[in-house]
DNA sequence: CTGTTATGTGCAG
DNA sequence: TGCACCTAACAGA
């Protein structure tokens, strides 16, 4: 579940939820557990997000810095009768002091107590996010326009662009017809431009469904009458962890491949090579 | 029930 | 480059 669009979900949800509130702050689990002590009873002033990282502010200078990584999640419940045990390896647990509301994060990569210099660091180096109104998409730019490595690579590249994952990633570069190891210096900036603006919109109604939803109205299930995917990422995409089905623009079998350990999905037809492309 | 896989990142070697 | 992190959904027995 963890792109962009989910981090900047929760941090509206922690900003409804738990902002102007008093909160009991924990560890059930332990290993938060002498941050949570130097929390716990603090008001919550609101939360915000950059790329996948999630920054609650508990004021005076004291972030907590959340990253969910790969499997992790952060279930907020409201409201609540009562707040239940925890079950499981709950590494932070905070409730609303009037118990009407409670949160459980598990299995995340990053949770610590951090400064505001801490957390103005970690800013400082992500890229542009495509959810934040005031992100330059020339920032990424600049870096793909003079990198040889791969536009997949780049794509993920937290640095590069802030926010994007696999979904994201290969879900862009069909809708762009764009091959994954083309090199980023060989983009046009017009190129990037639309890909850009095409983010922004595909992340924002992420944000508003919290499902990756990519496919264009005339591919979606009933115009084209295939069935719907059954995932548990919930949306309609084209290319993404469709290995061997049927394009569905063109009918030839999506290709995968692994890059830099993360599964690449693309269409051969759709999103030619560069090489093929400037014969062709 | 078990085994496999994953929308991510950072660190050891 | 490989693995730790240690959740959750899914397939198959």
């Amino acid at each position: 579940m963890p792109e962009g669009h989910t981090l900047h979900r929760l941090a509206r949800q922690v900003s409804d939820v738990f902002g102007d509130q008093q909160v009991r702050v924990g560890s059930p689990q332990g290993r938060f557990a002498d941050s949570a002590a130097q929390l716990d009873g603090a008001v919550v002033l609101g939360a915000e997000t950059w790329g996948k990282h999630l920054f609650i502010d508990f004021g005076v200078g004291r972030f907590v810095h959340v990253h969910l990584g790969l499997y992790g999640t952060f279930d907020i419940h409201d409201p609540v009768d009562e707040v239940p045990l925890p079950v499981g390896q709950v590494r932070l647990r905070i409730v609303r002091v009037d118990g009407k509301a409670y949160g459980d994060l598990r299995g995340a990569t990053a949770c610590a107590l951090l400064t505001t210099a801490e957390r103005d660091a970690i800013v400082a180096r992500t890229g542009p996010d495509p959810l934040r109104p005031d992100a330059d998409p020339d920032r990424a730019w600049a870096r793909i326009s003079r990198s040889a490595a791969p536009i997949g690579t780049l794509l993920m590249d937290q640095a590069v662009v802030a926010g994007v994952g696999n979904v994201y990633r290969a879900e862009l570069l069909f809708r762009h017809r764009i091959h994954p190891l083309r090199p980023g210096r060989t983009l046009r900036v017009g190129q990037w431009r639309a890909m850009w603006a095409d983010l922004v919109d595909l992340m924002h109604d992420g944000v508003r469904s919290g499902t990756i939803d990519t496919v264009r109205p005339e591919h979606t299930p009933e115009a084209m009458g295939r069935p719907p995917r059954k995932d548990d990422h919930g949306g309609e995409v084209y290319v993404y962890r469709r290995t061997s089905q049927p394009c569905h623009v063109c009918d030839r079998p999506v290709r995968t491949q692994v890059l830099g350990g993360r599964n690449l999905f693309w269409c051969s037809r759709c999103q030619p090579t560069f090489r093929s492309r400037a014969a062709g």
